[in-house]
RNA sequence: GGCGCGGUAGUUCAAUGGAUAGAAUAGAAGUUUCCUAAACUUUAGAUUUGGGUUCGAUUCCCAGCCGUGCUACCA
């Protein structure tokens, strides 16, 4: 048996064992109710006996005292127990912690499980950006929740190839060429020292303001908004343009690789700041011809219906579901057939066992509809398909409308986030003996770290309400309370070293721990459980609110220890801190973030 | 209209169907200037409403209210 498993599974074994001993029944572990024990009661974990009453046929005071005695008596693990009502407290003995300690030390993977050959395959879709515009603030929840979710996986021994998919073609793309084409002067990313995303980005709102010009002269002059529309020169000639994209011809397409790759250097650029990347690309140029051919092949077959301006429809209505167009008139594609082709590039690709898509919840109705229609033109992983929603952000000062101009870019929040860092650490005066380069990389460190903290620490189901400056707050439930947590040990080890003082490779056995130590460790193999379960629950939050935990506790520790003193410092490496007795692990858990921790801020 | 998602202290977030619903922050009162810290202690403050299931419901079910999203030949 794995001496690493936490304790809880110890104790759930212990617990059936017992009852199978008392009572003579079977019980499986979904039965079994553990839970921290309550901080105003004495104990570690709590076993609730309620579900066991139809099993032992007593009341639950008597129960919890027979289960209590019996496991007291026959697991070394227990140490004492005692009875509140129908709650049995159970107080594992201090050797246990220690023991779990020196694992949790001696193993530098802690909590992360290494892939096995047969491990399953996770293809995890997010980011998914459109090259029009660049970055802002919905995409960085994306971004963030997908790397993590990628990390989490892969820290739970899963194959994972993370992967985005760049709508890279359609009418959008063609709006900036046309009004580039019209009113750039030939202006270059380096010409005018813009990053190529924000260069195109202006030149899609600037085409967007001669349009609703153009609407608004057509329309004094007497037309309806639809005629207007149909009208429109400027809405023509896009069209044009992307019917020539779609033939080929050749100087749209020039254009077109050109504007694109001015993009895709500003999305590499914001990428490497978020710290995000991706093992494949896939551009929706490429994989929309594919999605073509399989609603084609699906019409053949009769599983999709064609109407009389020979466009091509799903019928789901035995699905409780709508008609759903598949083909235009004019036989282009619509976002669904681009992403059954790309569903089918990427399973023709990789042996796939699950396809993640981390994709906003307005998209909920897409994904289910895609579900369905992977699976009706018979690919088997349509149905397992998961797409993983979240919710908006949302600012203090309300939601993001990109027509009101209040869309928070996303290089322009990372960079204030950076510079309020900077301006908080040296009114505090933290960066006094740093050099330059010191304090912009511990700057960088802390904005992201407040950035990333903030956002994954929300239910990702949940909307959500991104406040930069409580974000960045050196106290409260921060990404940078934790950093600073970090600085501190490091700084404490530091003095260690320069004391002379040795730091033993385990702890003696037989060791007694103090109350508060004992909560340490129990909260680090807490921490290292939940790690391992977020894989299959995909509960990023709840790894967040872990982390704070541990910086808090550790908070507490350190004021209660003042473990500065010499004799107290019994701290291994630096992954770990100690006072008299315990130490902690807690850069495994940001790493998990991907929150970086400076030595000193 | 139909369908989906959400509704917890002033605010931002927690709570596998379990004990007195936790934190943080803002507020109030007090102690302090020691650790890389304006910190520490104390205090006040919340489950949208009405039913149901259960020994027990913030959690599950039904209905209402509020918010939000989808319901495009946009992506």
């Amino acid at each position: 048996m794995n001496q690493l498993m936490n304790i809880e599974n110890i104790l759930q074994d212990a617990v059936i064992g017992g009852i199978k001993e008392l009572y003579n029944t079977d019980v499986d572990s979904s039965q079994i109710t553990l839970q921290k024990t309550k901080k105003e009661f004495k104990g570690h974990y709590t076993l609730v006996t309620f579900p066991l009453l139809k099993i032992s046929k007593k009341n639950p005071e008597q129960t919890a005292q027979e289960i209590g005695t019996y496991l007291a008596a026959h697991s070394a693990v227990i140490a004492d127990f005692n009875v509140i009502k129908g709650f049995l407290n159970l107080t594992i003995s201090s050797s246990v912690w220690a023991d779990l300690l020196n694992q949790i030390n001696q193993d530098p993977e802690f909590g992360i499980v290494a892939p096995a050959d047969d491990a399953p395959l996770y293809m995890v879709e997010y980011s998914s950006p459109n090259t029009n515009k660049p970055l802002h603030l919905g995409h960085v929840r994306n971004n963030l929740l997908g790397h993590s979710l990628c990390e989490v996986l892969k820290a739970n021994g899963k194959k994972v190839v993370k992967t985005n998919i760049v709508n890279d073609r359609g009418i959008h793309i063609c709006k900036s060429m046309l009004a580039w084409q019209k009113w750039g002067n030939g202006e270059t990313p380096e010409s005018s020292g813009k990053k190529g995303d924000h260069l195109i980005g202006d030149y899609y709102v600037l085409f967007d303001k001669n349009y609703k010009a153009e609407l608004a002269e057509l329309q004094s002059q007497g037309l309806t908004k639809e005629e207007a529309e149909n009208q429109s020169v400027l809405m023509n000639e896009a069209r044009e343009m992307l019917r020539k994209w779609e033939s080929g011809d050749e100087e749209v397409v020039t254009l077109w690789s050109t504007m694109n790759s001015w993009v895709y250097t500003g999305f590499d650029e914001t990428y490497k700041k978020l710290g995000v990347s991706f093992d494949k690309i896939y551009y929706e140029s490429q994989t929309y011809l594919a999605g073509k051919d399989e609603v084609l092949r699906g019409l053949k077959e009769g599983l999709f219906y064609q109407q009389e301006d020979s466009s091509v429809w799903a019928d789901l209505t035995s699905y409780g579901l709508d008609h759903k167009i598949l083909l235009r008139s004019d036989g282009t594609s619509v976002y669904m057939t681009q992403d059954i082709g790309t569903a089918k590039l990427r399973f023709d690709d990789y042996p796939i066992d699950t396809m993640i898509y981390v994709v906003g919840n307005e998209q909920i109705y897409h994904f289910q509809v895609l579900s369905i229609l992977l699976d009706i033109l018979s690919f088997e992983f349509g149905k397992g398909l998961v797409h993983y929603s979240y919710g908006m952000v949302e600012l203090p000062e309300g939601k993001m409308k990109s027509r009101e101009g209040t869309v928070v870019d996303a290089d322009d929040l990372v960079e204030e986030m950076v510079n309020t860092a900077r301006e908080t650490s040296a009114e505090l005066g933290k960066l006094d003996d740093c050099t330059p380069e010191e304090a912009n990389e511990i700057a960088r460190m802390i904005g992201l770290g407040a950035l990333k903290y903030f956002i994954l620490k929300v239910d990702p189901k949940k909307n959500m309400t991104f406040n930069p400056k409580e974000s960045i707050d050196f106290n409260g439930n921060t990404g940078p309370f934790i950093q600073y947590t970090h600085a501190r040990i490091k700084s404490i080890l530091r003095k260690a070293e320069i004391q002379g003082i040795e730091i033993p490779e385990t702890l003696s056995t037989g060791i007694s721990l103090s109350e508060k130590e004992e909560g340490l460790v129990q909260l680090v193999s807490e921490f290292q459980a939940i790690v391992k379960q977020a894989g299959e629950e995909y509960n990023v939050s709840l790894i967040g609110n872990y982390v704070y935990e541990l910086a808090k506790e550790y908070n507490q520790f350190y004021h209660d220890y003042q473990i500065l003193k010499e004799e107290d410092v019994a701290v291994r490496d630096f992954r770990i801190v100690l006072s008299k007795n315990v130490a902690l692990t807690i850069q495994k858990g940001m790493k998990l973030f991907g929150i970086e921790v400076p030595e000193r801020m």
